[in-house]
Formats: C-alpha cells, structure tokens, sequence
DNA sequence: CTGAAAGCGCTTACAG
DNA sequence: CTGAAAGCGCTTACAG
C-alpha cells in the first residue's frame, strides 16, 4: 500500500501539494498532470483513518436500526443507502436487536467511531436518548418517530388511520376490532389509533373495540382468534401488515372465510400483503422515500443547512381483496 | 471530548501507561486504579481512527451484500452482527443493489476504509473479484456461494435438493416442473438443481420439464402460469421461496387449489412461507448460523487461526401444507 | 502555486 | 512497572 509520501516522492513535490491535488486546492496543471498519473499508476487511495484523524470531518453516518429483519426496516436502509451513496457517505448500520438501551449505546459507540451523524430507526425516545444526543453532540435525525426537540422524518400514521377509518365505515362494516401496539410507540400505538378513532367518533351507531399485541406475527394470531370467539367482529383493523398477517393466517386456521366472514385491513405496505391470498388491503406507506429523504436531510444539516424540524411522508390505500364491501348487499 | 493525553494528565501518569492500561498491559494496581477512576469521572473513549491508524488492526469488518431487502440477507446479516458484537468487532454494510461490479468495487473501497476482513454474500465469482481479493491482500469469507480458491459457508444445497427430490418422489408425483433460476448462481442455479436430478435419476416412470426464471416473484407468478397451461405438472419444485410464493400466487389467481391441483415447494425458509395458506412445505437452511458462523471463522482466520476452506451448513424439510401425497389415493 | 513543519490521538519499541 | 520519543498517514496554516 501506498503513502501520500510514496506518491509526492514519485512525482517530485511535497507531500502538502498531493494533499491539495487530492482535496481541491489550487495547483498548476502540470503538477496536476504528474500526480494524477503517478496515482493511476500506483492505484494510491488515501487511508481514511488518518484523513478522518486530522480533518475531523468523517464521511460516515451511523444508522441505528431495531431490527434487520422486518420489511420497513430494509426499504428505509435501502434508501439511506442509495442516498449516501451518491453523496459519497458511508453508511454504518448499528443493529439493536430491538433492545432500547442498545440505542442509547449506540449513540455513543457511534460517537467514538467519530460519524457525522446519526439517523436513528426509534422505537421510543427516552430521556436517555436526549442526554446521549446531547452529550455526543452529534446531529440525529429521527425516521419513523417523532419527538419535539429532534428532528424526524415520519409517515403520517394519523392521517392514514384517519382515512383507513373512514373507509372501513364506508363499507358498511360497524362491528370493528382495532388490534393495536403498545402507546409506548408512539407511530404506530398511539397516532395509528387516534387517527382511526377520529374517524369512528363522528358515526353512532358503531360497535368498537380495542385490543392491545406485539409486533410479533405468532402473537398476532393467538389474540385474533380470540377475538372472533369473543366478540366476533365483521372487520379487525390491524396497527401493522404483520399483525393483519397474523389474523389473516388465524381466520384461515379456524376456517373462516376472508373477506366475507371476516375482513382485515393492514398498515405498512409490506411485500408480503400482495402475496397472501386474498391480497391484503392495507396503507402504503414510502419507506425508501422516507429513508431517502432523512439521509438527504442529515447532509443538508452536516453543511450548515437548515431543514424542518418535522417532516412528513405520503402514504396511499391500497385496495385489494381483504375488505368486504357490505353496502352492496 | 478528552484525549488520552488529558487522561495521563489527570492521572498523573504518562500517555503510554494510559495506552497500557487501555490495552492491558502490566500495570500496578495503584495506578491501575487512578487511571480508571479518571477514565469513569471524563467517560473518555479513545479514537478509534488514531487507533486504528497507528495499531493497523482495525476491528471493522465489511460485509457486501447484494440486497437489503431479501429474508436470507436479514437473518445472515443478524447472524454475523452478534458474533462480531460479541467478539467487539463493528460492521460496516455495503449494498450492492445486485450490480456485480459493484461487489469488486466494493472490496477496494472497503479495502480504503481500512477494514480487517470481508464477508461476501456473492452471487458469483469472477476474474475481478479473485483479482480484487489478492491486490487488497483482505481475508475474505464467501457465504452461500463456493469457489475453490476463497474460503466459504455455504449451505448444503446439494444435498437438500436430492433429498427434496426424494421426498416429492415419495408423495406420488411423477409429472414434476422444476422451476430453477440462472446458472451463473452455482448455490441456487447449479447445487440445487443437480441435487434435484440425481433424486430423479433413478425414478423411471418419470415426467420432468425444467424451467427458469429470476429471483422476481413477478415472473414467477407468470411462467407459472405458462407452465401450468402447457405442462400441467402435478407439483412445481421451485429453487427459491420467492419463487414458491410466486407460484402459489400464480395458483390462487387461476383458481387451482393447492396441493390438490397442483404441489408446490420452496427453498430457504423464508418467514412468510409459514404465512401464507396453505403454509409453504420448504427447505429450511440455517442463515442467521451460518452468519454466525462465517463471522467467527473471519474473526478465527484475523488471530492467525486456520479453518477449513469449504464449511457446510445443515438444513432440514419443513413438511407443512402444499405438497399433495398421491400415494394414499 | 508550492514546500517545510506542526499536529491530529494514538501505540510501541526502547530505556530505565 | 513506567516514561520519553518516534511514528502511523494525513491536513493545514504559514512562508515564500
């Protein structure tokens, strides 16, 4: 491996002037001539390390995630990903095995690996997470969640349970199931399930009850079935695709048919609902985008830009078979 | 931040017996002692690019991956970040988007990063890459492809194929579609494949057509079709679960039933395959292990360990609903 | 436009 | 066991 050293002596300047060749600064066209072969010759590429050590300025973003291995999670990577790319950051992912205080540890193991900045997949903000960001000193950008002193790129959860409400009641059904998360999340506990009973509030004559599971698939089935043999609901408006996977796989075990003896609606958008059948009607919401626009947001704020505080992201229903229309009947 | 030079100060000691400290070097108590009370009042942390500049033995490990958004990928990904984790090694993800130049790319660039060592979730193996492994002089781990030269966990696709062959055999199909993908993919397009045809070899009465698509499940739904059209197989062998998924879509949009009108099995394990209704009957290979493992081989190959240049992974069929027995009938 | 020199925060022989 | 000093490969004022 080649030195900026090796190079500067091959092409017989100092050191300080490959430097320059290397960040922008001005030099005369015959140097930059000599350099740029002697480089292509040798394939010389700078040690980032000690980049990083002198110019205090790292390429790196870290990306704190909860899980690798949920849908929402990879869309959002992926977008991250591509967006840093282009801008010629490195992405350093930091799972966290869904424990929240691996979170907080993050950010300061981060810190140490001297990052610009952090984009943080969070589950729930904790005093603990505002003491790290405020100790590190480092930018943080929130996706999916939102809290008051941090920035954060959210989906409209409100909205689109809103509008999903507003649908399922325009099919006529009035005996509905809400199979919600844990108020902790604040996306997807709380706001999912405000927005959809703004929906139902304004309508009377409406039988509506709230359930609470994880966000674990196998959960999503046990609680489903008992809530058919409890209270037997001609919907089960599901928080996430996996919950609304997880009823759908309980109304096919116990032999009940989807939509008519049962309709489900999801949120999220995952693959998976278009592959089940019938296909599951659910919220899409644009996680790559989102993803994509969060890491464009850290940039902007990393040169001194400015960004909203709160930023949010579009979402659409997508109608496919899980919804039974009872108007029509 | 603090330096490990205001640590010395503080402790009113020398920056090496600070360094010693730090890296366990013989040390008196008493001193041992100072340093680390200074060390918990300041929370000092070292820099890991001075560290990592001076010591040349990073503790970061690329891991090139062809996508995010792919079940194997997440479980692998899991599987090597917990043994680095816990071996006090750090990740950094390169994605690849599936572009295989952007593999080799990759290796040089994580080569300038300074990493220790590559895992590599190829899909194949060129000339540039065996070239880029040997000018970067970085140990590199293949996980789920082979190659003669470089070390590799994969999974035993051979062996799982044949004895899936078997197994359909044994069920009463003799009018078999196996539906594979490119054979520029040796794990999925070659092993499997070949595994499945020695299965068949001995059976006589046997019809077998072979097909091939990609790893989309949108062309899987449509070749399936055609396939069912034209062939009218009793069961479709498809050598992804994607593919599988893809199939059973292709079923439930004609309005066959599955497996009575038509079998269907999978490779993987992938989540959904249980998901879907009726539940997938597939090849579980063990990728989170097999991350785990390829990783602690790495970790093993940095301290000058040896370890075997092919390591093969276990599986096991996951006898679930799709797959008809014609014997009983 | 170019070079000599200092310094970034560590580690590691080498002496003592 | 401990410290002084050199050096890892860069960047960046400062002079010229």
């Amino acid at each position: 491996m080649n030195t900026i050293e090796d190079i500067a002596r091959l092409a017989g300047v100092a050191k300080s002037t490959v430097s320059r060749y290397l960040n922008g600064g001005s030099i005369s066209e015959s140097t930059r001539k000599k350099i740029e072969r002697i480089i292509n010759e040798t394939g010389y590429a700078p040690n980032s390390f000690a980049q990083s050590l002198k110019a205090k300025k790292p390429n790196i973003i870290g990306t704190i995630v909860p899980r690798l291995d949920s849908f929402a999670t990879s869309q959002i990577l992926m977008g991250i990903d591509e967006q840093l790319r282009e801008q010629n950051y490195q992405m350093l992912i930091s799972n966290t095995s869904q424990v929240v205080e691996r979170e907080v540890e993050s950010v300061y193991s981060l810190s140490n690996q001297k990052v610009a900045g952090i984009l943080l997949l969070a589950t729930e903000i904790t005093n603990a997470h505002l003491k790290a960001f405020s100790e590190t000193e480092l930018p943080v950008i929130l996706i999916g969640q939102q809290h008051e002193k941090v920035y954060s790129y959210v989906h409209n959860d409100d909205a689109a349970a809103f509008e999903l409400g507003k649908y399922v009641l325009a099919h006529g059904h009035r005996k509905i199931a809400y199979l919600g998360v844990t108020e902790k999340d604040i996306a997807v506990g709380v706001k999912r399930k405000e927005g959809f009973k703004r929906a139902i509030r304004a309508q009377g004559d409406c039988e509506v009850r709230f359930y609470e599971t994880t966000f674990q698939m196998e959960d999503a089935i046990e609680i489903t079935s008992t809530i058919i043999d409890s209270f037997n609901p001609s919907i089960i408006v599901c928080a996430t695709d996996n919950i609304a996977m997880g009823a759908l796989k309980a109304a096919h075990l116990k032999g009940i048919p989807v939509p008519s003896g049962l309709s489900i609606t999801g949120f999220g958008g995952y693959a998976m609902t278009n592959i089940v059948h019938p296909g599951m009607t659910t919220v899409k919401f644009e996680y790559e985008e989102a993803g994509r626009q969060a890491a464009e947001g850290l940039i902007t704020l990393l040169n001194g830009g400015e960004i909203p505080l709160k930023n949010i992201s579009d979402y659409r229903i997508i109608e496919r078979g899980t919804v039974d229309n009872k108007m029509t009947k």
